[in-house]
DNA sequence: TACATATGTATGTTATAATGTACATAGTTA
DNA sequence: TAACTATGTACATTATAACATACATATGTA
């Protein structure tokens, strides 16, 4: 995508939300406090608007700014995981499998992770706005970040920011092992 | 946040990511194709900049329009999913637990699913553009979209587009569980 | 069929976005 | 200390964003 169309792909997603939900330019132009003559603009690729009026736009519309940017390719795909190779320490006693990698689009990514019996890793702080939402699948784990500790068990679950480092251990004499989600913000 | 208000925060994020990676606005100028003036104005929130200069901005720092428009609040929550209350059918054989409910800046949510033997749930379809990344968690699922079965075991994953209709089925004697992401580009 | 209304586009006007250049200030070096 | 460089802001110019209004066409109704 050239830097220079961006606001022809704009053009085109907002037609297309106009049209899925049969407004008329002027309906349009009355939810968002935009004109009805600018909107046709945005539209046809002819204008290219401001950060201000597309944001009258999204939150008349109430639709998300990435609606407006991005496209996709809706697909299906079947994942074995234990045919991924999985990140992890050289002695293997932490294995992070990389089920659905990062997506600019969606920007977030989810790896299933083992940690055999009484071991640990250790991870550094992510970049800034990072975060984690981890689903305990089997075990119990400890967690420690700012100086505190959070024990998961089983039915548990835990959300938390991973720009600054982290520990995860396993205290029991089973493999742990748990899903989670990181998020990038930025 | 009033909607007139967007190109101040805008500049706030820009000069905070500036000064975070110590780049002058000349060397940003250069990375991104846009004037050191414009971007001085950006900054200062004296100018309210089109989609193609942000466009421009955005690519040549390698960030998301998201880390421009928005800020968060990191914190840490430990989830016990069996004191949730589970959203499902009336005789309960389909229980769906909402860990991390949805989050309009993050456009995900996060369920763990538990069905009973031999039960099976059928999923409308959501709003175009959402789509379902699954990991199983224990038992046996087959998953049945646009005329196509796919069977997950243990140790498998599968993402698919559910913006059509969808069922779940548990295929095995003994309860099905998985853990589910649910994102809305839109 | 004639008329009224809805819809999207064209046009002209005004304000401002975006740039190149000049300038003021701070920091560094000889 | 003087000269040079780096940095961000001010200023003038040009192109265009954004609007209000007019217009052309399509649609619906009596």
């Amino acid at each position: 995508m050239e830097t220079e169309q961006i606001h022809k792909k704009i053009g085109r997603n907002l037609l297309a939300v106009r049209k899925s939900r049969s407004l008329s330019l002027d309906q349009v132009a009355e939810l968002t406090g935009v004109s009805k003559a600018m909107l046709g603009q945005i539209e046809r690729g002819d204008s290219n608007p401001t950060i201000s009026v597309l944001w009258k736009i999204v939150n008349g519309l109430h639709i998300s700014f990435t609606s407006l940017i991005e496209n996709e390719e809706p697909t299906v795909s079947v994942v074995h995981i234990e045919d991924l190779t999985p990140f992890g320490e050289e002695d293997g006693e932490y294995r992070a499998y990389p089920v659905f990698p990062f997506n600019q689009q969606k920007k977030f990514e989810i790896y299933k992770v083992e940690i055999d019996p009484y071991c640990k890793h250790e991870s550094e702080a992510h970049n800034e706005g990072v975060e984690e939402y981890l689903l305990l699948v089997k075990g119990k784990l400890k967690l420690t970040i700012d100086q505190e500790s959070y024990i998961i068990n089983e039915g548990s679950a835990i959300h938390f920011s991973a720009d600054r480092p982290h520990i995860y251990e396993n205290l029991s004499d089973e493999m742990t092992s748990f899903h989670t989600t990181i998020f990038y913000s930025s």
